[in-house]
DNA sequence: GCAAGGCATGAATCTACAT
DNA sequence: GATGTAGATTCATGCCTTG
């Protein structure tokens, strides 16, 4: 096994430091991360699901919040299928080469992108571990009438190796002392009202978090939004690290970590 | 619109009969069928999870039920990923070839192969409708402890054209008067013992077959097994066509059909 | 008839060791 | 090392039997 310290130089390699945010486009941040240094990787990619031409400004969509368009707002802009493909393709590599070789990811998805990730990562080499499904009983409902009401989100957790983490008593606790399942209802901490489109709720991360990364590792998300992921790895004892492009999210994130205190301290930040 | 003596004609080009099962290779056989000839498919290929190469004879399996194998029988047996992978296209570009304009497809699977059926599907020209979740409230607990219990299959449905068949009332009033969503708890139907290991319920095709077909149209399985699909589009007053390759499922779906009575009676068999 | 208890069933996966 | 394979391990649910 590597130790902390180890572990906290290799990462330092590039200048880069843990516990941090970072306000950067994905994939050119993930190249500065160095091989084997990451823990846990919880990615929520854009869905691509913005089939517009008309790209709503980003201060119209956090103004209006839930508009029933599709437009998520510019970051979920792919001009083709092919260039959703060859952006889902790079960084998912970056991911597998970043993760350790004990490490993990989750990919958050629905049915309109969900079949590529779950190709993507298979084909980049991970091994599928579970699907897990959100089941979200206050979804939308079908206003066309023409198809079922989608109340799921899916979950791809995956492996970079032969082993992985998986914190099966904490589990079976929190599921009331059976096993816990692939369909996950409703949870309890919300983490108060929804500022980005896709935001998911901080029970969820808890649940991933503490289900599949240990306290002390480090855990990334390279699509952080407003920073749920970190938020919540913080409050869990573990080291974060993340990257958002869009300025407005990356300061909703940066101002949600401030006031965030770790269950007990631990130093984190090196250098 | 197409009137049904035309249909039926064009199934007949080739000199195959529909409310009939086949005792065949999918492939080879729906190389028989006629272009845009049928209205609903429902695919329950194998799922590729049979990894051992001690390949367990078909009479073992059937005989001894439960022996916490992954061994589904040797038409489960794929030498490689990339044979699963060519196997899987080939009988999907059949599938979209022989469906009619607006018919849809249903394909069964987990996350050992459901992210590549969704992205075959998608390659091949389907416009993807719905991920519907059936949900096992008696699933095999995880036995490694290692891993979530995996209490879910996934069916995805997707059309070939620009249209598709829902029949939203039927399924309102299936669910109680509120909209029919995509996480589907257990029905009452079973259709008896499983003789198939992976049989489906009969809930399950019903639901599936009254949603997304009307009476009198032709629903086609590829992958029969126990014959689950035809049986119950036998009762649900649609045509159906099937095909099986292993002869004890192929034996056990004719003696299921021959004592299935519509319900209402139809000339279906022509010539 | 109902409750309690036993038993059969279930679309696997991990580890250790041999080649 | 890499690849392959034998052997060990698990528990929630539903149904059936018994009291």
């Amino acid at each position: 096994m590597e130790n902390s310290t180890h572990r906290k130089k290799r990462i330092l390699d590039k200048g880069m430091e843990i516990n941090k945010i970072y306000h950067q486009d994905c994939i050119a941040f993930m190249k500065e991360i160095s091989d084997n240094s990451i823990d846990l990787i919880f990615a929520d990619p854009p869905y691509n699901l913005s089939k517009s031409n008309f790209k709503i400004k980003f201060s119209q969509m956090t103004s209006k919040g839930t508009d029933l368009t599709t437009n998520k707002g510019e970051w979920d802009f792919f001009t083709s299928q092919e260039e959703y493909k060859n952006f889902s393709e790079k960084w998912i590599k970056q991911s597998f080469r970043i993760l350790k070789n004990t490490g993990s990811i989750w990919v958050a998805g629905t049915y309109h992108n969900i079949y590529l990730m779950g190709f993507m990562l298979n084909k980049i080499g991970f091994t599928l571990l579970n699907e897990i499904l959100w089941h979200k009983t206050d979804a939308t409902p079908n206003i066309s009438c023409s198809r079922f009401v989608a109340d799921h989100e899916n979950f791809i957790w995956a492996r970079k190796g032969n082993h992985h983490t998986f914190n099966y008593d904490e589990m079976k606790k929190l599921n009331g002392g059976t096993q816990m399942r692939s369909i996950w209802p409703k949870g309890k901490t919300s983490g108060g009202k929804k500022v980005h489109p896709t935001q998911k709720p901080e029970w969820l991360l808890e649940r991933i978090i503490i289900a599949t990364s240990n306290e002390g590792e480090i855990v990334f998300d390279p699509f952080m939004g407003s920073g749920t992921t970190a938020v919540v790895a913080k409050k869990l004892n573990r080291n974060y690290l993340g990257c958002e492009i869009v300025p407005e999210y990356f300061r909703i994130a940066t101002k949600r970590l401030d006031i965030v205190r770790p269950k007990s301290i631990q130093l984190c930040i090196i250098g």
